[in-house]
DNA sequence: CCTTTTCGAGAGCAGTGCTCTCACTTGGGA
DNA sequence: TCCCAAGTGAGAGCACTGCTCTCGAAAAGG
């Protein structure tokens, strides 16, 4: 997406496909992804529906863009917060509880891309990239933290399989980290989203809630899980 | 819902409340939540849709009932596999797999129940004691190690706004858990179910999958998370 | 027997995703 | 400079949805 468009027209269809978006994230944020209908956002944007199918071919396509958008606003906030820190359990501590703001703050967005697709779904290749920000953030947290040496030691060794599936993960993506702490480190990430996911659809009310001091303690329990020093 | 019902209107009532139930919780399992339609369901029942809203004013109402039965399935088939065990290790592996096994064979019933948070959704009254089936199996579990004193020693305190909120619950539900361990049950309780929907979900895809390693792992390590001997 | 309740059928309403055709504008090549 | 192809918006239309309403038939109970 080039910042300058050549032409008037694609100057013009960059800034349709931006107000359509924009549009539909608000009627998203108002009345949730069931209920998202492509004709409100037509209507509201003061075009007919037909005109719409120019710039998104079907409601998925839309909901797609919007995925990945949404994918990207929380990578950017969890790696921003990654980047206020030195100390990795700080650190962690900060991406964890911006990635926490974020899901508060876009309730409708958090359940669009951890909410419930269908088992036959097949991710489009354009989300894998954006929905691997949050978890790289986290990998790069103990990365940083393996490479100044301030992890504890790994704890016992893995299975033969879940070894492998990590030894092969650790060499794409975290060099240097230790299979088993790779291993705990997805423990920690599933925690955390579980975490949020509960906490957002209600699964803590009259027990947890308000779930400030659980999350705090959650995440302050999973950075010594991982060994974060 | 008596088991034998006084008039044959009543009788006949009952079946076609349970014959909409079930061809709407196949139509779900072939389409999913999103795209479940009254009107499929009344025409391969051979009824009118009209007719359909005799049993179910609207269509909310037939998700919380598919709700309902979902959440009583999950939860049976945790309490089942509870008790198969005896010693606390061994009934958390077998509630935990079970639990997984259940997900993966019912995923469009699984997300009905764990998907798509709507902030504004408030859960209906009859769904909170079917909900609460599996953390209560949980619980159930802890509580026995508890009491058969084969639980380790509780880690650090809590911060007092926590120890209060699991102080409530454990006079509760949880008669005699330490307040630490309790919090780090809930701890693992979203690990499980962040680890199912990111199954589920397909987060796992080239890294984690199959996810039976890691899964064994995870609940491994939750149940010494937790203290579990 | 007769009244009240329950139920299915059908028509209908407003809304949806999506397709198609028809005009109009725009941009680049001849 | 003209001209044709591509891009774009408007409108009608199709099949579908959730849901409401009315009407006639059947069952339940006094």
């Amino acid at each position: 997406m080039p910042a300058v468009h050549r032409t008037a027209r694609e100057r013009a269809r960059a800034e349709v496909t931006a107000a359509i978006k924009d549009e539909a994230r608000t009627q998203l944020a108002k009345v949730g992804a069931e209920a998202l209908s492509l004709r409100a956002v037509a209507r509201q944007l003061g075009m007919v529906s037909s005109a719409l199918y120019r710039y998104f071919p079907c409601k998925d396509d839309l909901l797609t863009a919007l995925i990945i958008d949404a994918y990207n606003s929380l990578g950017a906030a969890a790696e921003a917060a990654a980047g206020t820190e030195t100390r990795p359990r700080a650190r962690w501590r900060a991406t964890c509880h911006a990635i926490r703001a974020w899901a508060r703050a876009n309730p409708h967005e958090y359940s669009l891309i951890f909410g419930s697709p269908i088992p036959g779904y097949a991710a489009p290749a354009d989300t894998i990239t954006p929905a691997s920000r949050v978890p790289l953030a986290l990998i790069a947290v103990v990365t940083d933290a393996v490479e100044q040496d301030l992890i504890s030691s790994p704890p016992a060794a893995l299975s033969a399989e879940l070894e492998a599936q990590a030894a092969d993960i650790a060499t794409r993506f975290a060099p240097g980290v230790p299979s088993p702490v790779l291993a705990r480190l997805f423990v920690a990430w599933s925690q955390l989203f579980g975490m949020l996911s509960f906490e957002l659809t209600g699964q803590f009310t009259n027990s947890l809630e308000p779930a400030d001091a659980f999350f705090g303690y959650a995440v302050d329990e999973m950075a010594a899980f991982v060994g974060l020093g």
